[in-house]
DNA sequence: ATAGGGTTAG
């Protein structure tokens, strides 16, 4: 109902009055903490007024203790300083651990104290100043809340107090380090620290391994994988997962292969979670056969595949043509009795959308009802999408009108690009600025659909300031920005501020790729600039931007059109080294080339020997034959018709 | 109960 409202009407009032009912105010909520009894509420509770809680005093009923109670008592602290005193003091209960909440709660408290203080040697002055203790206890404790809050640079000064104040840092304290330092990149360091530790436990080399794993480093994983089994740790399946799904993440497949191939060689249970991990990795990276093969495998050892075993396989044959192979893992799932799930019929409306099979993709979604199921944001994105691609944009407030879902950032991303593709960039521009009064922080994908918005309404400067604005905040922004004020400016007439804007992006090694340089060698051999062209195309060769089917066409039919035959011919020779087709539209202009009727027929015989140098043969139906692309194709022999025209072009020429 | 599988931009 709430969307249905938010689509009825999408003047500047009515929006935001829809959207204000659309409870985007429960999201900001979503995220404080509930109201929890206070300690005083409670049950003996444990008096903490003072700060004399480290001398002898009857000992409260500990087994009374809960972390809500406990998070309650450190929220109503007079100071920050009680606060962090009483927390140490709750830690030394017997058998009372803190939980995270806590420690997150601690996080503010401390970094109010590092502010006030200084440093970490200051905080223990000052909570020695009201009688608090220093043990080893309360600086591994410190770590801890620092740890827990990223400030990378303070846990390492509380390790270093704790030499400072002569205790040896244990196992649990080194591992802290050893993430901190890794986390703040300085590997070599962590590895250091790691060979160092007297005791490393499971955690020191789980917790390397992770790091390296996100670090991409696999050769280091594989010898801290070696170092812990010499000392005797053998992994558990959650590090061969762990490993696993690392590897997998960073296509580092063989890899993964070959953990897999030590672990039966091992004996090590592979389990239903590593075979999935391993078969999602191999259709994530296109390899759908070796995944299937995996599948095979699978079964083969007794081990059943699951409804997320199936939904990677699923995806992976529908993102590579092979529906039927899809719905036959479907129809094996079925007759299980296993019924997709939410996030199966997500992945169906999206492949399904994306393979062009709308009313398949709508059909899913229709069928959630009666399957039961509660449409998710994630649903919500796909079907967005799948509104788009479909361009039945009417759709959309037919669809969801009773669909109450709270909207996310991606939600909200996929409805400013529906706005603008719909023909309504106005609606992305209010809907953008009533996302940021509503304190959702945008993102890359925001900033890319407002300033397509903007582009498209003509307001280009307005789309220049906001992108200026934008790189000065985000320095770190993908190509996708820099390509749309690009071909903005193309767009709007601004030939050459896109030109300037576009070198001035090379010379500042902005991260441009094949798109970008696309739109600007369309923009420039459009207006027959063929040498400044062929200059980007040569330039983004060597910025290791690869040219690709696109760049190649819009290169060889610009010299097409300038009637350069010599660079026709050169492009041409690359495009069949690398095996690319020509499109229709270059098809087109040789075609125009090639008649007989030509202006310039001396032009048509040179083209024509060029293209036989080439290997490529003209014939009455299709004019051209390329090897390669499916648009073209392959002809062995000179037709009779060709040697038809060529006599006919040469007498009259 | 949990992992492992899901969405958005040029």
């Amino acid at each position: 109902m709430l969307w249905r409202l938010m689509f009825k009407s999408l003047t500047k009032t009515t929006f935001s009055r829809a959207t204000k009912s659309l409870s985007f105010a429960a999201l900001h909520h979503s995220a404080s903490p509930i109201n929890f009894p206070k300690a005083s509420e409670a049950q003996n509770s444990t008096p903490l007024k003072s700060n004399s809680f480290t001398s002898n005093r009857t000992s409260p009923k500990t087994n009374s203790l809960t972390p809500r109670i406990v998070l309650a008592t450190l929220q109503d602290c007079p100071s920050d300083l009680v606060s962090l005193s009483s927390f140490f003091w709750f830690a030394q209960q017997p058998h009372y651990f803190h939980d995270k909440p806590t420690f997150r709660h601690m996080v503010s408290v401390v970094s109010n104290l590092t502010q006030t203080h200084g440093t970490v040697k200051g905080i223990i002055e000052e909570l020695q100043s009201v009688g608090c203790v220093t043990k080893a206890q309360t600086l591994l404790l410190l770590m801890r809340i620092y740890w827990c809050g990223s400030m990378y640079d303070m846990v390492l000064e509380s390790f270093q107090e704790m030499s400072n104040y002569g205790y040896t840092p244990n196992t649990y304290a080194r591992n802290i380090v050893i993430d901190v330092l890794f986390k703040i990149k300085r590997v070599d360091v962590a590895l250091n620290v790691l060979n160092e530790t007297q005791s490393p436990n499971f955690l020191s080399f789980n917790i390397a391994i992770c790091n390296l794993c996100w670090l991409n480093d696999a050769d280091n994983v594989k010898r801290v994988l070696r170092c812990m089994l010499m000392k005797g740790y053998y992994m558990n399946p959650e590090t061969y997962s762990l490993v696993l799904s690392c590897l997998c993440k960073f296509s580092r497949l063989n890899e993964a292969l070959q953990l897999l191939s030590m672990m039966m060689v091992l004996g090590v249970q592979v389990s239903v979670n590593v075979w999935s991990i391993l078969i999602d990795g191999f259709c994530k990276s296109g390899h759908i056969e070796v995944a299937a093969y995996l599948l095979e495998k699978m079964i083969e050892v007794g081990s059943s595949p699951n409804i997320v075993t199936c939904t990677s396989l699923i995806k992976g044959f529908l993102k590579s043509h092979m529906p039927g192979k899809a719905f036959e893992i479907l129809g094996i799932l079925e007759s299980k009795g296993c019924f997709p799930d939410l996030v199966l019929c997500n992945v169906l409306i999206d492949c399904l959308s994306k393979m062009g099979w709308y009313e398949d993709a709508f059909e899913v979604f229709s069928s959630l009802r009666e399957r039961k199921l509660i449409p998710d944001v994630y649903t919500f994105s796909s079907l967005v999408s799948t509104i788009c691609l479909s361009k039945q944009y009417v759709l959309l407030p037919l669809l969801t009108s009773g669909l109450a879902v709270q909207p996310d950032l991606v939600v909200c991303n996929g409805l400013l690009s529906y706005f603008c593709r719909s023909g309504y960039p106005e609606g992305t521009v209010g809907f953008y600025n009533d996302m940021i009064d509503r304190g959702f922080l945008p993102d890359k994908y925001s900033f890319a659909s407002v300033l397509n918005a903007l582009c498209r309404l003509g307001r280009i400067n307005e789309a220049v300031n906001v992108y200026n604005g934008i790189i000065r905040t985000y320095p770190d922004i993908d190509a996708h920005i820099h390509t749309i004020i690009i071909s903005g400016l193309i767009k709007s007439g601004s030939f050459h501020k896109a030109m300037r804007f576009f070198r001035k992006s090379i010379s500042e090694n902005l991260p441009l790729d094949v798109v970008s340089y696309n739109i600007a060698i369309g923009g420039l051999t459009r207006d027959g600039q063929m040498k400044e062209a062929y200059d980007l195309f040569t330039q983004m060769k060597k910025m290791n931007v690869a040219p690709n089917k696109q760049t190649y066409n819009l290169i060889v039919s610009g010299f097409c059109r300038n009637r350069d035959v010599k660079m026709f011919s050169h492009i041409m020779q690359e495009m069949l080294d690398k095996n690319i087709g020509i499109d229709g539209h270059t098809q087109k202009l040789v075609k125009n080339l090639l008649r007989s009727d030509t202006r310039d027929p001396h032009l048509t015989v040179n083209l024509l020997f060029e293209l036989s140098k080439l290997g490529l043969f003209p014939n009455e139906d299709q004019l051209l034959l390329v090897n390669g692309d499916d648009d073209v194709s392959v002809s062995a022999d000179f037709s009779s018709q060709t040697y038809d025209k060529l006599d006919d072009i040469v007498s009259v020429g």
